[in-house]
DNA sequence: TTGAAAGCGCTAACAT
DNA sequence: ATGTTAGCGCTTTCAA
């Protein structure tokens, strides 16, 4: 293991220039002189240094991404590493490498500035975590090719990606009224939780076009748990009419919302059915498996992937933001047994 | 962006080589001078090129982990995630960098070669599911610095790093035994599911020892899945007397046991404890929470990371198995109420 | 204690 | 179509 272009260049006859141009596919070499060259290669087991390469082109094909990597993330946010494992799968297609670079908020921005500055990457992918004010700065003041992962909180000029919540939102109900649920209603997260808003958002806009308004009695915001969950789900049933679809801002308030109905007796979805987002492992291990809408976290990081390697080839693009798309995983948790 | 180690040296008034040397804190350098051009680095925010550092040191500074990243790995696998971030932080600590290359089984060997030829990386972390003979051959003849994550389930040369089952199986008894539990039963996976055997050794070589030996009545073996889980528990139910504490061989089964025990109308922990290896997030959210034995899978990932620095500094290093700890989470379902 | 200069492996004008 | 050669940014003898 170490032949160089040098090496090569001598076994195959030829100078180390015309090597280096079978290497990058140069216009000029006659198809004779590099199957030879690519013959030796082979022979001697060659591979161009990275390093080298890098080098000499001033560009290191490696995309670093910035995030938190403290104890339990893989568990409590596998999510995010989904998004990274999509994303190094379209970079690898396009011959690009994936660092991965542990960081916390308060010092994301310095790391930032010294992977631009030793030039250890051609692109950054920052998960929106450890976003801050200085680091958004640091990114739109060097013009440095950047995606941020999710949608940062507050007003900024930087990239990012995220997935589109109003639309998982109308997907759900319309899936749901296509089920011929007609009492839909929602239990989510505080005003200030985005993504639950949101999400109810889509959901109000689609029920209302379609003719079947989400009232208001059937909705009720609380904490994100699955306390809070049971508690609005018991709300909901104290209250009649009773629903006859219940859809949760994600998967707490539904462990919450399941729970609540199989103490009172409620058979799901027979009595009710119930749908939340994000395909989480208990998605489907708790009884009965739940249908969800599915943001296709894996698809936002071969975007981004995509996005980014578009940004290093063309400096001057103008993109700035980006939305994936979701879909819906059916699960008995909304498909009654045929009688 | 874009000072140079020239720009420091002329800046500084000094060479370009003194520079190399305040970077490399060579000793012949005068604390005067020394301090000088640190100075000027800092102001002119000067960082060493990695490549170029890389190029004439011979060394990368990078460790690549080689592992499936298939769709859904993260929800699948978070344990592997967690290998990794505990991974990179020990690496980052050392002034190392890690790159995520996702590979199948199929092709590992061809791309460990190319790393390896192309001198981008210094070392190799490999998941045990893209381990095969070929690539087990090709480190221990390249001796190349390397590590996998997980023991390979066949004969050979390598350094790899795994939790102790065995180790796990005595402590998950140990731990019934002190909280008062004498009728012990073991449910876990085929003879052939490597994890499942040697933690059911462990337990009873504990239990053994402590004067309890695990009766064989009490032990099932069957697949890793819920429904045998279930199936498996009811077979211990049907034939008094019946145990007093289960030990699930993993998540799965431990799911389905308590399944049974609830469809039979038993409390947990009051008629019977559970307890179980690994801690999932399910393990916390299923009714009652899981008491677990846990891998502590990010130190494992820290050790194999620390491993890999050693052997990348000291290249005649004969260690070639690593064993982590493990310890009780302790939850709901092995505390009974007080009455 | 410092500096000059020869690499490290490759790319890219520029010549031929 | 191919070869010569001057870098790329840094390290490292070797001299001074």
């Amino acid at each position: 293991m170490g032949a160089t272009i040098k090496d090569v260049a001598k076994a195959a006859g030829t100078s180390v220039s015309t090597v280096s141009k079978v290497l990058n596919g140069h216009y000029s070499i006659s198809e004779e002189t590099a199957q030879r060259v690519r013959k030796v290669m082979k022979e001697l087991n060659y591979y161009p240094s990275a390093s080298a390469q890098s080098i000499a082109k001033g560009t290191t094909k490696i995309v670093t991404v910035l995030t938190s990597l403290s104890p339990n993330t893989a568990f409590q946010n596998p999510h995010m590493f989904e998004i990274v494992a999509g994303m190094e799968e379209t970079l690898r297609a396009k011959g690009y490498r994936l660092h991965l670079r542990g960081v916390d908020a308060a010092d994301a921005c310095e790391v930032a500035e010294e992977i631009i500055s030793r030039r250890s990457a051609d692109a950054l992918a920052i998960h929106v975590s450890v976003m801050s004010h200085p680091l958004s700065g640091l990114l739109t003041k060097l013009r440095f090719p950047h995606i941020v992962l999710g949608m940062p909180n507050f007003e900024s000029q930087v990239c990012w990606i995220d997935n589109n919540n109003v639309y998982s939102g109308t997907i759900a109900a319309s899936y749901l009224l296509g089920k011929g649920y007609r009492k839909i209603a929602f239990i989510g997260g505080q005003y200030y939780d985005l993504g639950s808003s949101l999400r109810l958002q889509g959901v109000k806009q689609e029920l209302q076009s379609a003719g079947f308004p989400l009232e208001d009695r059937y909705i009720w915001l609380g904490d994100s748990t699955r306390a809070d969950g049971m508690g609005m789900t018991a709300k909901l049933l104290d209250h009649a009419p009773l629903p006859d679809a219940i859809i949760c801002a994600n998967n707490y308030i539904a462990l919450g919302c399941v729970d609540a109905l199989h103490s009172r007796g409620l058979q799901i979805p027979e009595d009710m059915a119930v749908l939340t987002f994000d395909d989480y492992p208990f998605s489907r291990m708790i009884d009965p498996p739940l249908t969800v809408v599915d943001i296709n976290v894996r698809d936002m990081g071969s975007q981004a992937g995509k996005f980014l390697v578009d940004m290093v080839r063309n400096p001057n693009m103008q993109v700035q933001t980006y939305v994936t798309t979701s879909n819906i995983l059916e699960r008995r948790s909304t498909v009654p047994k045929k009688k």
